[in-house]
DNA sequence: ATGACGATCCCAGATCGA
């Protein structure tokens, strides 16, 4: 059966409730991954995607910032929320359901900014986000059991060359720095986990899944990130179809400075 | 590289995003 996963980055799930429910009748994504939702659980708005059969929901929210949620149209077995880095921070929820090859549990990520200067000592939000991904990739490693796992989200870095408008402009911003690329690139080694949308829309094509809102014309200047990601274990990933980077939302009615990314399975 | 933007808190501007 063809099973879709959605992640996207809605930067206030509160302000962008026609375009979640634009996207949910367009694309009918079996799973929908949110990050920044930007609200607590009882704020989350839950009526409008029930209507849409997206009855089943897990949120990890906070007040204001962070925040994600996943919405399903199939039940939970099972649903977790992690905190990393001691701190409390909304940043992680999972779900399992049954899907005809088995169960599937899908992890929700909001990865760290990290803020603007590229140092940890001089910049306590850059030493959290790479403490945050030291955690990240102890914990997939405990993961990679050979059951079936996703692990999407706004991992809030860039990790090739061909994922940013210009790698060589980039080296020194945030997102794109070596430190951090050589991080997620060991998580992903470390749990042996494969980047499907790069399976699927190989380098050195661009893709990118995040402009800037500061940009007078996004789509002209094009000076994009592919921040959003969809991983799995091998054999998961060996029963991915396809990939689409949905470009056209970025232009949607007050849209979020990211767009969805939605992987299609046969399970 | 920065930021021409845009969100949160609840009404004013500080703070965050990347």
């Amino acid at each position: 059966m063809p099973f879709s996963i959605a992640t996207w980055n809605i930067n206030s799930v509160r302000l962008r409730e026609p375009i979640v429910t634009r996207l949910l009748k367009a694309e009918k994504p079996d799973i929908l991954c949110l990050q920044e939702i930007k609200c607590r659980e009882d704020q989350f708005p839950l009526k409008g995607f029930a209507k849409l059969g997206y009855t089943h929901v897990a949120i990890h929210g906070q007040t204001g910032y962070h925040g994600v949620a996943t919405l399903s149209r199939h039940p939970f077995a099972a649903t977790e929320r992690q905190g990393f880095c001691g701190k409390d921070d909304a940043r992680h929820v999972a779900v399992t359901v049954d899907t005809k090859a088995g169960p599937l549990t899908i992890d929700n990520f909001y990865i760290p900014s990290g803020g603007d200067i590229p140092d940890p000592s001089e910049n306590d939000k850059f030493a959290h986000k790479l403490s945050f991904l030291e955690e990240f990739t102890a914990w997939g490693a405990e993961r990679a059991n050979g059951a079936g796992r996703v692990a999407v989200g706004d991992f809030n870095i860039a990790p090739h060359p061909d994922d940013v408008w210009s790698h060589k402009q980039l080296l020194k911003v945030v997102s794109h720095t070596p430190v951090e690329t050589d991080a997620l690139n060991r998580a992903q080694e470390v749990g042996s986990w494969r980047d499907v949308v790069r399976d699927h829309l190989p380098v050195p094509e661009k893709v990118f899944t995040w402009w800037s809102y500061r940009a007078r014309d996004w789509s002209a200047s094009n000076r994009g990130r592919r921040l959003d990601h969809i991983w799995s274990d091998p054999a998961t990933a060996g029963r991915s179809t396809g990939v689409r980077v949905l470009r056209d939302a970025r232009d949607w009615p007050k849209p979020s400075d990211h767009v969805p990314v939605i992987a299609t399975f046969d399970l």
